[in-house]
DNA sequence: TGTACATCAGTGAACGCGCGTTCACTGATGTAC
DNA sequence: TGTACATCAGTGAACGCGCGTTCACTGATGTAC
């Protein structure tokens, strides 16, 4: 069991420092158990014996790793949003022009949003809950570097005026405020929201929005 | 103290019709009630228990006018709805050209949510809810005649070519996309946004991203 | 290489709490004659 | 105008349920000598 588990996971050796290989393992348990359950119940059926019935693991292994079960769903919100976040990020390192950039920003998140529903609608439905206040320190941690990774292609197209100069929360407003709203009524199962559609139409408008004068 | 109430209130007598007026009294005391817990305590303090003490009215009451917890959250939502709509109606009718109409919405539904920071607060934070598919029904049929009128408004703009020919979905995510977004961040007090200043700059971005080419 | 020991990982029964809901009841209001 | 009656409005104790959390414990792993 255990090396087969090593065979199937030969990263947990670089992730498992001063720890051993089953708490990773019991901890991705738990994670996939907690996605599953929100993917199946919503919400509302979102429990602690949901999650660990799901997972076969005990409440107590729960306890040892997360501390709590906001502990669970911040570590839960974080790793989809890293994912996210990751996605945009690979497509706009790969893009030169502010246009192109933004565009593919916008697409992206749509894309995104289409391939991993549960995680997109976790993400949304968190957004007001308890965990995110009191665990608010390490999911700045977990976030901070992939804005500023964003935010760095983004300053040279501003500074140039090929992107209209706010400042990168108003910039990110414009183009992600479109594609969430998408999103969420889509997630909600609203009648006449199609992801595939606005992926055609909205990145475009989206630029006309941010574009500079020398865009 | 009956006396009292309908002197306040002369237009309960318009409003009841086949039901007394102590009771459209208590429904509105039972909402303003719910308002109020949600102000204070927020979205995990929000419960009957908690209603009930907050209003003075009993359990039994609230299930008499609303049948469930879920049904007097249901009328809070759209009432909360209808007031934000109404408001961007007011100031859209207002409105001739398509720029100014457009920028107008931004505008108001922006400095809404800063003047109704708890009504806010409560919608968005209700998106997931149970239950809204729940009553899903009665929230249309409130929202409906609302949502046509601003649409009513818009068709001849999009026929003219003013606006860019979009489904009135998509032009609803490009218009109400960023500045949900921003009262979104603003309401979960995130730093770095300042609904005056986006009230300044989004509203001319917004347009740009709707104007069609004879805007 | 073998043994002792410390630490990490995992278990699950038991607990208290507060939630939404029910129900048998009383009181207030409106209506028919 | 007065009385009987039906309906609407309001009360609050009692209930069961499932939630998150605790804790005393066992087992597995890694390390020191």
């Amino acid at each position: 069991m255990r090396g087969g588990l090593s065979m199937a996971c030969p990263w947990a050796l670089e992730v498992d420092i001063g720890t051993q290989h089953r708490g990773t393992e019991t901890r991705q348990r738990l994670l996939d158990g907690a996605l599953a359950v929100f993917a199946r119940s919503g919400p509302s059926g979102f429990t602690m014996t949901a999650v660990t019935t799901e997972s076969g693991v005990s409440v107590g292994s729960l306890y040892h790793h997360f501390g709590s079960f906001d502990g669970l769903s911040a570590a839960l919100y974080s790793r989809c949003m890293s994912d996210l976040l990751d996605s945009l990020i690979a497509e706009l390192v790969r893009c030169r022009t502010a246009r192109t950039g933004v565009k593919a920003m916008a697409a992206a998140y749509l894309r995104w949003v289409g391939r991993h529903r549960t995680q997109a609608h976790f993400i949304h439905a968190s957004a007001y809950s308890g965990f995110l206040p009191a665990h608010a320190e390490e999911l700045a941690a977990e976030k901070e570097p992939r804005m500023r990774a964003m935010s760095d292609w983004m300053t040279p197209h501003v500074e140039a005026g090929r992107v209209v100069a706010l400042s990168p929360a108003l910039i990110e407003m414009l183009v992600i405020g479109p594609v969430a709203e998408t999103s969420r009524r889509w997630l909600s199962a609203a009648p006449g929201i199609d992801l595939d559609e606005a992926a055609k139409v909205l990145p475009e408008r989206i630029w006309q929005s941010v574009r500079g004068e020398q865009g």
